[in-house]
DNA sequence: AAACACATGAATCATTTGTTACATTCGAGG
DNA sequence: CCTCGAATGTAACAAATGATTCATGTGTTT
């Protein structure tokens, strides 16, 4: 399962049966190893291969490269899980001379899918599943999330409570905020989404909780965010953005795939969830 | 994000508040880029973080490394696809019954991945951009969302609401709902999102919208929506879920990409408005 | 105000890195 | 046998790297 779609293995392959017999042994242990290649030096991957620091070099100029530099960085490119971004990006923002919102908008649509692709990773599944269990088993279940995090926040308030009546979000209608956190104890969760610039009137709230003993999960941007601070699970989020503000469909998703856990945990049955609330939606004749 | 599971990442995190200033700007970039730490070396690093050599070098000892490669070793081995890295996440996976729920995370992530990208594809640039103008020229935007669609039409209103006033989000407190619609006629324009199945009050609405010439931009999840039938652009989302209720990742997606869009072509500077926006909220010390 | 500890920056050092010029080896053809 | 030429090894070089030392600031305590 390694970097097999670097174009320069496509170069060695086809000009390997050309190559004098050490060069041959040095464009077998690149292709062998491709990921030491990346993060080695020439002279460690010429000691590894069992050949001379100056085939490798040589290498690199019988395939036409100008350097082992050359030869080495789409194998580090390559390594890197958060894809070339930067450099598409560049390119966008070069692009914007001619056709400037079709430019913008296949930007937005490639950080979009990264933002997707980063928030959902694999490294973070064992946070989704652990918060999903401290959320599950607690009694209640508070959402904050003010400013732009209040969408998701919204939307996990609104799923959550299909299923269940535990969760109340948090809001700053009327100035009634402090009042809604009277009497939460360690039997309880909170959810907090917030992202930098971090509005005070959050940190305040969580730092509250905090102290508590509340059970905190945060949805934020970075693990030093001070949302972060006292939180059991830390969620982070990628919110890159093509345009002005911060993107959320990564704390949106997450707030999603959030939701899908907990119910899983809870072991109540998906369909029959939809079921209900649709009847009785219908009922008050709220559908179309 | 990225490689999570290094445990320097944790080391970093822990140490963080008793560092300097100097060494917490240099931690903070090898949190928010581990990547680069396992390729580059120290003075690339350092010159990313903007901080000098010596500094990166100093944090290493400061979190008790004998050395910037001490602290680096982890990170390389993470971006490792073979080797180790690979056995431990596989560990990782089976450990526990979480089978079911890792299977389920990882189809919401393709889910998710395709509904960005059914939603903002190609084939609909034109449709974005038409609805932004028809946006742009407008005396007044209304938008409107219900039940799960709030999150993304209130996403919609507080980001328009950020350069400029002429928006305004309809909502259902307090059974206001249709004074807000008082005065509306073909100079304005109405933002709806709605999904299957389609809540009575939104179809209503924007019938009565569309007897007042209104012009409508439908986002929804098909052309022949109840609420794109009126509509002058329909915006189709796509929202599939591994879960029980549809996402709305893919029409929060479009929200911020019409109003990026919106913002490009009202001329204005969008650095310009975040600045402004943040000072003005940091008068009013909303921020951490 | 003085003294102090500490953080930061500049400069320096030894080491490592990639390259290249030169020497050596090896095999084929005269 | 010798010579030529390519392939390989060796060594030397400049550039870069990481660590360390010293000097300068910066804020605090007495």
């Amino acid at each position: 399962m390694q970097s097999r779609d670097v174009q320069t293995i496509r170069v060695l392959v086809d000009a390997f049966p050309g190559l004098s017999p050490e060069l041959q042994k040095a464009a077998k242990f690149i292709l062998d190893h491709p990921d030491d290649v990346g993060l080695n030096s020439m002279r460690k991957i010429a000691g590894q291969a069992g050949v001379k620091p100056a085939t490798v070099s040589r290498l690199s100029k019988a395939l036409g490269y100008d350097s082992y530099e050359q030869l080495r960085e789409p194998f580090r490119q390559a390594l890197r899980k958060s894809g070339p971004g930067f450099a598409r990006r560049l390119q966008a923002v070069q692009r914007r001379g001619n056709d400037v919102s079709h430019a913008m908008f296949e930007e937005m649509r490639a950080v979009e899918l990264e933002n997707i692709a980063g928030s959902l990773s694999d490294e973070q599944f064992e946070v989704f599943e652990e918060a999903a269990e401290t959320l599950c088993s607690s009694r209640r279940v508070y959402v904050l999330g003010l400013r732009g995090a209040f969408a998701p926040a919204f939307l996990f308030h609104y799923t959550h409570q299909m299923f269940g009546d535990k969760c109340q979000l948090l809001d700053t209608r009327a100035g009634m905020f402090a009042d809604q956190l009277r009497g939460i104890d360690d039997r309880d969760a909170l959810v907090v989404i917030s992202f930098s610039p971090y509005t005070q009137l959050t940190i305040d709230a969580v730092n509250y909780a905090s102290e508590s003993g509340v059970q905190i999960v945060a949805i934020t941007d970075n693990l030093l965010s001070p949302a972060a601070h006292a939180a059991k699970h830390t969620i982070v989020v990628r919110n890159e953005s093509a345009s002005f503000y911060h993107s959320l469909t990564g704390a949106l998703a997450v707030c999603q795939c959030l939701i899908a856990l907990l119910v899983v945990k809870s072991g109540r049955d998906s369909v029959k969830i939809v079921r209900e609330a649709e009847k009785q939606l219908s009922r008050i004749s709220a559908y179309w």
